[in-house]
DNA sequence: CTAGATGTTAAGGT
DNA sequence: CACCTTAACATCTA
């Protein structure tokens, strides 16, 4: 589930596991996970380092490398990380394992949409993306996001533009979409100011939410309060507000949930 | 067995 | 040029 807030907890549990540590070695199971890097040269710039930093834009987690450096992580639709220590069993879909004195980091990712690199400078990597400000950076304001939103375009399509705002994805575009009462194919040209302001509002305040209850864990949605679309967002889900059955449609290309009654196309 | 799934990007169309 | 849609990637699950 790696959007914005899944990578944000990602990121703490990479901490937790990871921080501090000094690599002893590193194991490719699958080169298919590399971003333009070769397994020997991962493990040149990775192998006797320790990781001093972590940071995150947008959907990717960062970290820094002792030897100078950043470990690069994106996780696609499928990816995730798990910590295990000597003697426990491997996790299945481990592409890239990070071991340490006594126990391991597995990045584990089936589907194998996700990246791990290595870039010199953090910085141009985010510019090199070409990645828009990210959703929760404290110093990102409504009127850059204003900005950022452009002209033109659905308002769904455009949030989730990772160009434009760097962290939204296809699920939470949906809650933000529906706790501002906005149609996903709203143009975003025809967007009031107040309009805007709500919408920024409601993403910092979903994403944050999220990560407080979990996000990235399994079956963390039970956790969002009962308002939220996302509790609901499945064949069948009701609007929490009471207005009956969830209605499915694609925008910009992916599937969509929203309360046609709550979120009206004007 | 088939369709669809949290992301990104190239390619083709309007 | 700006924007939209579709396909593709690889694998699992409903």
């Amino acid at each position: 589930m790696p959007e914005l807030p899944d990578v944000e907890n990602y990121t703490r549990y990479f901490k937790r596991h990871a921080l501090k540590k000094t690599v002893t070695g590193v194991h490719v199971g699958d080169k298919r996970a590399l971003a333009k890097i070769s397994a020997g040269e991962l493990a040149r710039r990775v192998v006797g380092s320790q990781f001093t930093a972590t940071r995150r834009h947008g959907k990717h987690l960062l970290a820094r490398l002792s030897k100078g450096g950043w470990l690069t992580m994106h996780f696609g639709m499928t990816g995730y990380l798990a910590a295990f220590k000597d003697g426990q069993a491997e996790p299945k879909y481990d592409r890239v394992r990070f071991d340490f004195r006594s126990d391991h980091l597995g990045y584990i990712d089936p589907r194998l949409f996700g990246r791990v690199g290595v870039v010199d400078d953090a910085d141009a990597f985010v510019k090199k993306q070409r990645l828009g400000p990210d959703a929760l950076d404290p110093r990102f304001t409504v009127k850059e996001f204003r900005a950022a939103l452009g002209k033109k375009g659905g308002l769904k399509a455009v949030l989730m533009d990772q160009s434009k705002i760097a962290g939204i994805g296809n699920i939470y575009a949906d809650e933000i979409l529906f706790q501002t009462r906005l149609h996903p194919l709203t143009d975003v040209g025809r967007l009031t100011p107040a309009q805007i302001k709500a919408v920024f509002a409601a993403m910092r305040r979903v994403f944050q939410a999220s990560i407080k209850a979990g996000a990235g864990a399994e079956s963390f949605t039970e956790k969002l309060p009962k308002s939220y679309l996302l509790r609901q967002r499945e064949k069948g889900g009701q609007c929490p507000r009471g207005h009956g059955a969830l209605h499915v449609m694609t925008a910009a290309g992916r599937t969509t949930y929203y309360c046609p009654l709550c979120q009206p196309r004007k």
